[in-house]
DNA sequence: CGATCACTTGATCGGTTTCAAGGTCGGTGG
DNA sequence: CCACCGACCTTGAAACCGATCAAGTGATCG
């Protein structure tokens, strides 16, 4: 799950379109399909055209960690040995790319930039899981669900006009993500409501209303979204 | 700080004697000395020869998170952009090897076989900081800590003959890693004694003496260490 | 021998979890 | 068209775990 949109570069073609992983890779799927299950050989990477994907790791015990989500611009599958290290599903509907991982690593032999430019890919995915760590750190709950959602307002850039924003995933992920229960996610939405932070027209989208102040409850200057 | 190590290999240059970063590189820093600080330059990879290494991010509010360590074999640096995003310090007198990040990228385009080797060892990255979310989401600091010593006997493989192993790093270092309070690592160490599962011959070692049990109580089959 | 530092142990407090209802919304079938 | 149902979410009350505050122990070093 990298934040890190893969541009195409005036000068050359763009990285993704060389014949071996050219656009007929695209899949459509439904909300709640499978991408991968943990053990799986990793053979591909996945980028994320529009909708959004979860990648999560169960333990024996039932207790389920969501890793990331991943958007448009996103891609998933990277940081991986020879196997997949957990499942990965869509929560929407969701459009992606799928691209032969043995064949871009050969493609990297005959240019060098794009061995450089996944390594700027895996530098952005270790800030993000660096990010992850330090929001599961975080002491509270309200910094966590602030932390959240400011990422949820930087990744997802596009608000409406009334200044809605997606929220695709349902309580449940959101408490998986952050090492909360639902129910102290939906008690700490409501608070953060009650001080006029934010909004909650509707159960899958959110408004930011004190955009300040939710940064202070977010706390720490840095991170989450980068 | 990447647990893996750079082999030689037998048909080439081992990957980081080549004229640009050979052992000249080399630095001894007594415990506690500064190997970069967050916002400097990120010029250098340092892979660590021998001793201990911290990484970690010190908030506005003064929490600080320790983000990894590293041992012997493991590389510190990777995984930042231009600048460092977080500072890094030995906690033991440690040898290191400075490598120069641009000559190393100048010659990954002569070599591509390089490139792969920086990508697994991104990987590895990615892989170690996913460890340590789902550690720090893990609820119970018995599992952290059971986890969390786990790794420190898969990391450190070497044993004394009484089956000591080394802990190089004080109490407040274990708890800004694990997410707990020095007072919490302390009586957990003290419980996982009492229930016989390790020894704690000295302040900066410890003994397993029920391997079986101590992986039951890290819960989780996979992980930290990997 | 006293000081200091790191660690241990004890008692209380608070936030999150847990357990348990109650509410809302969308869909389905009568 | 409306009543019902189930999934998802919200809200409430009590229990629990780790944080906090506070003291005490033990080693090391001058």
């Amino acid at each position: 799950m990298l934040h890190s949109t893969i541009e195409p570069s005036a000068d050359h073609h763009p990285i993704w379109s060389d014949d071996a992983f050219s656009s007929n890779g695209v899949r459509s799927l439904a909300a709640y399909s499978p991408l991968f299950r943990e053990g799986d050989p990793a053979t591909h990477f996945y980028e994320v055209l529009d909708g959004c994907v979860r990648a999560f790791k169960i333990f024996p015990d039932g207790r389920r960690q969501i890793v990331s989500f991943a958007f448009a611009g996103d891609i998933v599958g990277f940081g991986h040995g020879d196997h997949y290290r957990f499942d990965c599903d869509t929560i929407a509907a969701t459009r992606l790319r799928a691209i032969h991982k043995s064949s871009l690593l050969r493609a990297m032999h005959d240019r060098p930039d794009l061995g450089e430019k996944l390594l700027e890919i895996a530098a952005d995915e270790v800030t993000n899981m660096r990010d992850l760590s330090i929001l599961l750190c975080r002491k509270t709950a309200v910094e966590r669900i602030a932390s959240f959602l400011l990422s949820m307002t930087k990744r997802n850039e596009a608000a409406a006009s009334d200044g809605r924003r997606s929220l695709p995933m349902c309580r449940a992920d959101i408490a998986d993500f952050l090492g909360l229960t639902i129910e102290t996610v939906s008690r700490t939405l409501t608070k953060l409501r009650a001080l006029r932070v934010i909004d909650l027209p509707d159960r899958a989208g959110f408004v930011v209303r004190d955009m300040h102040r939710l940064q202070l409850l977010a706390q720490c200057d840095d991170n989450t979204g980068h």
